[in-house]
RNA sequence: GGGCGCUUAGCUCAGUUGGUUAGAGCGCAGCCUUCACACGGCUGAGGCCGGAGGUUCGAGUCCUCUAGCGCCCA
């Protein structure tokens, strides 16, 4: 590949050595042509020795490096994946013709519960981790039946860890397959032989080894704890996995007992009476009249008859229900906070199937003043899902005459996992979590640090971390995921010591402490008493691609190239994952290198459907991208994309996909004018065709708005701004070809003019094709590749992006953008004239008449023949001086 | 409840730090097969810039209030 190194010749287009015009040239089939040139030539392969050379002091300066998304492959392909990943390959495309050594390294997010749920439906399988490996096995066929839902436990295969793992193994290879083939065709500058997949040895090494970095900087604890659960998945989420929905539900009304007066009846409202079992308090606000005198009394519960206390507590809202709340273990976050700053009891009713689990009446804090009756009452509950205990329990209490009124209907906000189907619950368990709630404050000024694209977005991150509530839980009950790199003791009751892990060594991982064993100790002590265990949890999924820097970068394996890319320059990703991917980035590399792991954050917007809705797979309406890059050409979808601000929701639009297209002809189609004429000029004086030969007022003019056109279009890619960019480049060129092209048409075809004016016109032609090819070439690659393989050796991708520089020798004080645009308003005029008539445009005009003022008019005299010959004037031009006060006007008589 | 964003032509959106008569494309109407382009070109109609105040010589642009929509956080 040959790479440009002057702002001279080649990387302006004046090669001339050949050039080859297709008879008629097209759009369709660019798209392969060029992706396989683009890998046959590496273009886009980082180089670490580029990197050096251009910059040999401070590779680090020559070096332009993205912390590219990795797309969750498991799940269709969808507009929004091609919208921001178009959006970073201009940038890229942008920086590497700057000059820069792009790295642009592409991953795939494979781990995680979105592989094992389409794995559980596609073949329809559940992974019982109790179960032993079957080599050579066969997978069920793919289940037509249900194709949105999980498919329902009872009615899966059960397989074994090893085999479900298989199975996520190969299926996300397939997955990746229909994510390469996309990347290419639509023409994305990644280098793909830095591929990398969140699962993959590189991967769990390097997410193991960070692990292994918090343990030894204290920054991780395993703890048993109150935690977010969710009942269908069973497993744990985190604060960042939450969605709030608006569900239905009712206010109860129970009628709890003074312990010490019978008689005196507290009522507190409730939304969740089947915890009632698992109640432990009841609070109110500490400045509440009403119920300051039970503070430090105890009530009974209805039914159960379990004495509880009374608490005061700010967190108690008096204007909610009564006033008073029933504390449970746990109905929601708030019990938590009660439950942690009362140092109340824990009864948990809830197991991890949310089904209510069977309690032992009498038994340790289980003690009811009667408890048969506790254990008759609940007899009715035990086994049920949550919604069933809760029928259940209100026709107890009604017939108790313990619920006091109807249920009242309300809607309110429940805590959903976002990939859930029910509410989550709360259940005590044994997790890992990173302290992050300790760093909020660094956090905060780490999100400061960050450059904002739209500079708006950092609300989010400070919103995100001033509402951090608990610790980042990075332990997950699933399988298909990075497993924590850990073992336990066991007693010689087989009891583990989660107090002591033993961890493993840096040097062995990856490793899967499921298979592999901890050092001193023989597999055949694997889960015996006085041998030991595995840790049984695999990590959160951010827990691995919040390293996605460290893992594209090489982290500690290649200590050059990651001095060369870290901190990465930009971060681009949507705003959806601002609270996960990015603030989980930013944690890591806080800790791990106390700096940023990127220094710009690009955001892009969401697609929204026709309608202007989120597009969603429930609704149906999401819309995949090949086809519309087969019916309108990649360059026409990138368009689309690229139109887009940074940060600004986007609706699917084929009107502007169609404009796309029809700019990407033009483009063919306006080159290959400029060139034929270019083609025709002697082959051993075309050296002579550079901008020193620009000579001609008008071309002089158009030069003028060229240097304008590539300060806008540069500083526009310098904040990201795709949008305004193409849309500068697209209005100037289009204007370029309905008024330039037409008034200089005549001096390219060496009509009638001196051949300096020819000269000039045909540098102009060259000089503007080159310019506009290359400002075209982040947006539309493939149309610019094109045209600009016609008359270059080598992709316009590694050519030079345009400075002012290659126009300035043209320019001179007298003549601005103002003397193309005169021309053209007397052009339009003319136009104006001959289709109010109803004639063909190369209709002859006897006289035309332009009063204005001298300074203009004087313009207008020097490229008079111009405008004569554009618009069939058979008479020269007439000049009319405006008197003061008078507008300006243009006077046309057709030949009739 | 707190915060952010949006509101400009029938539709989708430009309009950088306040500066002539507010722009583009689609759609609509009319015309033109001209030798880069009919997968085209030219021309035209269409707007109290969400509403109300204010600052200013001057406001789509800045400030205050307000309405509707969307999102983020609690």
């Amino acid at each position: 590949m040959k790479f440009h190194t002057s702002s001279n010749d080649s990387a302006t287009g004046f090669g001339w050595e050949s050039i080859v015009i297709p008879d008629k040239p097209a759009l369709e089939n660019l798209e392969l042509k060029f992706s396989q040139a683009w890998e046959t030539d590496q273009i886009y392969r980082f180089s670490k020795a580029r990197a050096r050379d251009k910059n040999p002091t401070n590779p680090r300066a020559g070096v332009y490096s993205i912390d590219t998304p990795p797309p969750t492959v498991s799940g269709s392909l969808h507009l929004g994946h091609l919208f921001s990943y178009t959006h970073t390959d201009t940038i890229a495309r942008y920086r590497r013709m700057c000059g820069f050594e792009v790295f642009y390294p592409i991953g795939a997010d494979d781990n995680g519960v979105p592989t094992e749920r389409r794995v559980q439906n596609y073949y329809g399988v559940g992974c019982d981790p109790s179960m032993a490996y079957v080599p050579e096995f066969v997978p069920p066929a793919q289940s037509a039946k249900n194709a949105q839902g999980t498919k329902k436990v009872d009615e899966q295969v059960h397989i074994s860890r090893p085999n479900f793992i298989e199975l996520c193994n190969s299926l996300t290879i397939e997955d990746e397959r229909a994510f390469e083939d996309l990347w290419r065709t639509l023409g994305l500058s990644v280098d793909w032989s830095s591929a990398y997949a969140t699962i993959d040895d590189k991967s769990r090494r390097i997410s193991q080894k960070a692990f292994l970095r918090l343990v030894a900087k204290d920054l991780v604890y395993h703890s048993t704890a109150p935690t977010l659960w969710d009942v269908d998945f069973r497993t744990a989420v985190s604060q960042a996995e939450l969605e709030d929905r608006e569900m239905p539900g009712a206010y109860h009304r129970l009628a709890f007992a003074s312990a010490s007066n019978p008689d005196q009846i507290v009522e507190i409202d409730t939304t969740r009476p089947e915890l009632l079992a698992a109640c432990v308090a009841l609070v109110a606000h500490p400045d509440d009249a009403r119920y300051a005198a039970l503070f430090g009394s105890c009530v009974t519960t209805p039914l159960f008859e379990v004495e509880v206390p009374v608490y005061p507590h700010h967190l108690a809202d008096p204007e909610k229900g009564t006033g008073i709340a029933m504390v449970c273990t746990f109905g929601d976050a708030t019990d938590i906070v009660w439950w942690r700053d009362l140092g109340l009891e824990t009864r948990t009713i809830i197991g991890r199937d949310g089904r209510l689990m069977p309690i032992s009446w009498g038994e340790s804090n289980w003690i009811s003043l009667n408890h048969a009756n506790a254990a008759n009452c609940y007899e009715h509950l035990v086994g049920k899902k949550v919604n069933q205990a809760r029928t259940e329990i209100v026709k107890l209490l009604q017939e108790s005459g313990k619920l006091l009124g109807e249920p009242r209907p309300i809607t309110h906000p429940v805590k959903f996992y976002e990939k859930g189907e029910r509410p989550l619950e709360i259940v005590s368990s044994r997790q890992w979590f990173i302290k992050t709630l300790d760093m909020r404050d660094d956090l905060l000024r780490r999100g400061e640090e960050l450059n904002w694209f739209p500079h708006y977005m950092v609300a989010r991150y400070k919103s995100w971390v001033e509402g951090l509530n608990q610790d980042w839980n990075i332990s997950r009950q699933r399988y298909f995921g990075v497993p924590f790199p850990v073992w336990y003791r066991l007693d010689e009751n087989g009891e583990p010591d989660f107090e002591n892990p033993i961890y493993a060594d840096e040097e062995s991982l990856p490793i899967d402490p499921s298979t592999d064993r901890p050092q001193g100790f023989d597999e055949s002590l694997r889960d015996k008493p006085g041998g030991f265990c595995a840790d049984p949890d695999v990590m959160d999924t951010w827990a691995t691609s919040s390293l996605t820097p460290q893992i594209a970068g090489c982290w500690e394996d290649d200590n050059e190239l990651f001095e060369m890319v870290f901190p990465m320059d930009l971060r681009p990703q949507s705003h959806e994952i601002i609270r996960t991917w990015l603030f989980s980035t930013v944690v890591r590399s806080h800790i791990e290198h106390n700096c940023l792991p990127f220094r710009d954050v690009a955001i892009s917007g969401w697609v929204l459907d026709p309608d202007r809705k989120k597009m969603s797979k429930s609704k149906g309406d999401v819309v995949t991208p090949m086809p519309l890059i087969e019916k309108y050409g990649a360059d026409a979808v990138r368009y689309w994309a690229s139109c887009a601000h940074p940060g600004v929701d986007t609706a699917v639009d084929e009107g502007k996909m169609k404009i796309g297209r029809r700019l990407a002809t033009k483009v063919l189609n306006a080159s290959r004018f400029s060139l034929s004429r270019i083609v025709l000029w002697p082959e051993d004086d075309r050296a002579s065709l550079t901008v020193h030969n620009i000579v001609n007022p008008l071309d002089r003019s158009l030069m003028f708005g060229l240097a304008k056109l590539i300060d806008e279009t540069t500083s526009s890619f310098e904040v990201y701004d795709h949008g305004r960019a193409i849309d500068r480049v697209e209005s100037f060129f289009w204007n370029y070809c309905d008024n330039y092209l037409e008034l200089v048409k005549a001096r390219a075809y060496g009509a009638d003019c001196s051949q300096q004016d020819q000269l000039s016109a045909l540098s102009a032609l060259g000089v503007a094709t080159s310019i506009m090819l290359r400002l075209f070439a982040p947006v539309m690659p493939f149309v610019a590749d094109e045209v600009w393989s016609w008359y270059n050796q080598g992709s316009i991708h590694c050519a030079k992006w345009p400075e002012t520089i290659e126009v300035s020798q043209s320019l001179v004080p007298e003549v601005r953008a103002e003397l193309l645009e005169l021309a053209s308003w007397v052009l339009g005029s003319v136009r104006k004239a001959k289709s109010e008539s109803k004639v063909s445009m190369t209709a002859q005009v006897a006289r035309v008449v332009v009063t204005d003022q001298k300074a203009r008019l004087d313009m207008l005299a020097s490229i008079a023949r111009d405008i004569e010959s554009a618009g069939c004037l058979i008479a020269p031009i007439e000049l009319v001086e405006s008197e003061t006060g008078q507008e300006p006007a243009v006077l046309v008589e057709l030949l009739i």
